[in-house]
DNA sequence: TGATACATGTAACCGGTTACATGATTGT
DNA sequence: ACAATCATGTAACCGGTTACATGTATCA
């Protein structure tokens, strides 16, 4: 199982309902897990029937009711046992790093489209993580809020996130560049010859 | 769909089985796509009923026989296709990052562990990567090389690879060495009040 | 003779994705 | 009236994972 730990850890932070974790998941914090909103509706709803969660009813007025969650202590020692036995590394899918890697069988154009279309998406990610970084130090420079402060974890995944971005971002555009030099220089052999 | 292009990728670059194959997924150059073993044969078998890849059959006397695939036309137009329709951002799942998102709220030494322990399989990936673009450059270095050698599809994505696993190991070693000192100075204030 | 690497397969299961459906409430 | 956001659910399907099974050839 895995999707289950991941819903755990996020609900450590506080009292969501299914619809507000979908946004952390997706929207901007999806730095430690993938997941579309139905997954974590029933995921929610098998976490509570196994007592790793419990929900309550919160009754609003402006907007339609919703049923938040909060891990139990039989939630927590789950985590334990997760986090003691051993991690097997993450599972990668790119589906722009196998365009790439055909790049010399294919059209380059379209790589180049989908590389610049990416670069632009996680510069934007960029900024998510950088601003969610700000708000979660609060006040406090970086250097001391990693010294002492709490909670640190989502602070970690989230400098990991930010860096992984800024990766991707770097890849992005040097790799595009790089094509588009490269189609230029043959067409310019092209024409030489 | 999606493990098929990662597939016909790989399987540009030569004629494999599904047992080198493998090892070429799992092994070393897992850095675009992720599966093991079954998946693998269970894929090339329905590519080639599809007539996107050809298999030949081939003796061997020093082991056992062997089905070899190549990548037909029909393969490229497909891989064509793909690379002409917009590519969704790739899937993350990292278990550790789970992990230290919950550090807060569970055993830190667990989680200290784990780390540690992914620190040395990354390096050791790392290392991988290395020699996997030095023999994949030859003997030319690496700015003639991305100018204008073929293919080069592999060396960009084996680029992005090493990358992610050098940034993995930084993360990995920091993030442990961090939660080390928070757990020391911890102690400290303990044994103080 | 027993371990290791090579080589491939079937079948069951589970986790993840997509499609579809429903309804409240606010603002235009 | 209509769109947008909030809120949750069911059901079907497909892709990915695990368990199990089988056999060849080399080397210690």
């Amino acid at each position: 199982m895995a999707l289950r730990h991941a819903v755990l850890a996020a609900l450590l932070d506080g009292e969501y309902s299914g619809y507000q974790l979908a946004k952390i998941f997706d929207l901007s914090v999806s730095n430690f897990w993938h997941a579309v909103p139905q997954q974590l509706y029933s995921e929610l709803s098998r976490l509570e029937t196994q007592g790793l969660i419990s929900g309550r009813q919160v009754i609003q007025h402006d907007r339609p009711n919703k049923r938040v969650y909060t891990v139990t202590r039989a939630g927590i020692d789950e985590l334990e046992r997760f986090a003691s036995t051993p991690a097997k590394p993450g599972t990668i899918r790119e589906n722009i790093l196998v365009m790439v890697q055909a790049v010399d069988h294919i059209s380059a154009d379209a790589v180049i489209a989908q590389l610049e279309e990416r670069a632009r998406m996680s510069a934007a990610k960029v900024e998510l993580f950088e601003r969610m970084l700000v708000r979660l130090r609060g006040d406090l420079d970086e250097h001391t809020f990693l010294r002492s402060a709490t909670p640190i974890g989502p602070y970690l995944t989230c400098l990991r996130g930010r860096r992984f971005e800024q990766e991707h971002h770097e890849w992005f555009t040097s790799t595009a560049r790089l094509l588009r030099a490269r189609a230029g220089a043959h067409a310019e052999g092209g024409e030489a010859s």
